[in-house]
DNA sequence: CGTATTTGACCTCAG
DNA sequence: TCTGAGGTCAAATAC
């Protein structure tokens, strides 16, 4: 290979890149792709697409707008619609609990995937501290349960017709206390740049090392994580009585290749004093008190499981849909620009706009402590382990309705990526808690296919795959809404405008009482749909 | 001296 | 009940 990927992409405007980055030596595997870890982690089944048996799904670009960083776009309004109040990843309103990022930013390290797949892309347009959360969002909104996506910040944003142009994007989503995620579909669209994928050479931008995400933090655990080589640092917001934690997984030459944010901020976001180039001081997010979520931002795994829980995602494509809200301050061709990419679970494709680079494994994954799943039920997450035979990680829930046993966890089908299984365990003694939000039950479900009973266990199983555009009603009074696929308020939701993602949504059958396996078949993507939506 | 970080020990939980 | 892994605590250390 005489000439990396990004070789190729790289534009005779994208200088930005050529101090501040440098080649990463990309662990290439046998077959050429570069690894971002040595040892990748449990969940990253994703990055080898190639082995999985199911189709590609294509990232998507995320166009930050200009001086914001990351850490900023996840408290963002403009990552969350914040529209409808919901505070940022941070703040933990993020609906979904698995919501995984791929990105590139300041202080992070770049790098490039090794999945030779085909994706699509979109942009996130975001918005200014001045403009109601509301109007900024446009491009679409979507119920993210899971969400891996890439960013970057490059310092300049003359590539930018690479991501957000080539192709369009599309959201895969799983919401309920299953999964939602973005999903890219119409990788035709981009096909071109798969050929190539495999000759991608990460690079590295080193930026700014602080963390910049507006909040203090307090070191107070570093841990070696197994399966990576990376020290995982934990940090608790020093702000009093805020629960708000997050995980900083580093490499070993420093750069950040996870963040995880748990909990939410329950109080503003302290003044910024000062700020990297890429930080937008000017960017106050608001920021609400939702109760604690997680949101993990990764690069690398798509294996989140997501709550639906009050949380809102916005974003816009400027390429496909000119900024309503943000005008020319987000000009793609910002110096400042951020490049995010959403890229399908299945993607492993890691060049952001022009160039290719080696991106951290940002994972954004939201839950909620206490949340209201999409059954209807109260759920206290009360651990997350990843699984023999499954790389995926397992959330595990709680009922909270005093002396209900029932537990349930919640994962990703390690054959099939957009599949949730749902596994549940004893029987509600209680009737289903009221919805919130109830009456708008416009949300894209799944459907439960092909569905077995097993009377002779206690646990029920459930996978399912939205089919977002048909009529997946699932069965039982206790069908609840918490997802409003276009909800623009507060309700807990992601906004969401399908793109024909095949998952964009799944609930969890919440019928303990019955024990059943179900299997959900995909749903073709539907690319005219996808196009009314950006558009 | 106050604050932040380091780091080994401890705790919790799933398998 | 045991084991392994992740997460947290808190004393020691560094800044």
């Amino acid at each position: 290979m005489t000439h990396s990927f990004s070789d190729l992409l790289s534009s005779p405007t994208d200088h930005n890149l050529a101090g501040s980055e440098r080649p990463q030596v990309s662990d290439q595997t046998g077959s050429g792709a570069p690894k971002f870890k040595s040892t990748p982690p449990p969940s990253l089944p994703l990055s080898h697409p190639q082995n999985h048996p199911l189709p590609p799904i294509s990232p998507s670009y995320f166009n930050i707008p200009h001086g914001l960083s990351l850490a900023e776009l996840l408290d963002s309004p403009v990552l969350l619609n914040s529209s409808n109040g919901l505070p940022s990843p941070t703040t933990g309103s993020f609906a979904g609990e698995g919501f995984n990022w791929k990105s590139i930013y300041g202080e992070s390290q770049l790098h490039v995937k090794e999945e030779n797949k085909s994706f699509s892309s979109f942009s996130f347009q975001t918005q200014t501290q001045t403009q109601p959360p509301l109007t900024s969002s446009t491009g679409f909104q979507s119920s993210i349960g899971i969400l891996q996506t890439g960013w970057s910040f490059p310092e300049t944003a003359k590539q930018d017709g690479f991501s957000s142009r080539t192709s369009m994007s599309m959201v895969k989503t799983e919401t309920s206390s299953a999964m939602q995620s973005f999903n890219s579909e119409n990788n035709h669209k981009s096909a071109g740049f798969q050929s190539d994928y495999n000759k991608y050479q990460p690079q590295v931008q080193t930026l700014s090392r602080r963390s910049d995400d507006g909040y203090n933090w307090r070191k107070y655990g570093q841990k070696q994580v197994k399966g990576s080589e990376n020290p995982r640092s934990y940090y608790k917001c020093t702000y009093p009585n805020c629960p708000t934690k997050k995980k900083v997984e580093r490499s070993l030459d420093g750069h950040i290749t996870e963040i995880v944010y748990k909990g939410s901020h329950n109080h503003p976001k302290p003044q910024a004093t000062k700020r990297n180039s890429l930080s937008a001081s000017s960017h106050t997010i608001p920021h609400s008190n939702s109760v604690n979520n997680e949101m993990t931002l990764t690069t690398h795994q798509m294996d989140s499981v997501a709550t639906p829980e009050n949380s809102s995602i916005s974003m816009e494509d400027d390429d496909f849909c000119q900024s309503k809200s943000g005008g020319d301050e987000f000009d793609n061709d910002e110096p400042d620009a951020k490049r995010w990419r959403i890229e399908g679970e299945n993607e492993g494709i890691s060049a952001v706009g022009s160039r290719t680079v080696r991106e951290p494994r940002v994972v954004v994954q939201t839950t909620s402590d206490i949340d209201i799943l999409d059954d209807g039920y109260r759920w206290r997450k009360y651990g997350q382990k990843v699984v023999k035979g499954n790389p995926n990680p397992r959330s595990y829930y709680k009922c909270t309705f005093p002396g209900c046993p029932v537990r349930k966890h919640v994962e990703r089908a390690s054959h099939d990526l957009r599949a949730v299984i749902t596994t549940y365990e004893g029987k509600h003694n209680h009737d289903v808690p009221a919805a919130r939000g109830s009456g708008s039950n416009s949300i894209s479900r799944s459907v439960p296919i092909n569905t077995t009973t097993n009377s002779t266990t206690s646990a029920a199983s459930s996978i399912y795959i939205n089919n977002s555009h048909q009529n997946p009603r699932p069965p039982g009074p206790e069908r609840t809404q918490h997802f409003n696929p276009n909800m623009q308020q507060g309700s807990g939701s992601f906004g969401f405008s399908g793109f024909g993602n095949p998952l964009m949504g799944s609930y969890m059958n919440q019928q303990s009482d019955n024990v059943f396996t179900s299997r959900a078949k995909e749903e073709q993507g539907d690319d005219s749909f996808l196009d009314s939506l950006l558009c």
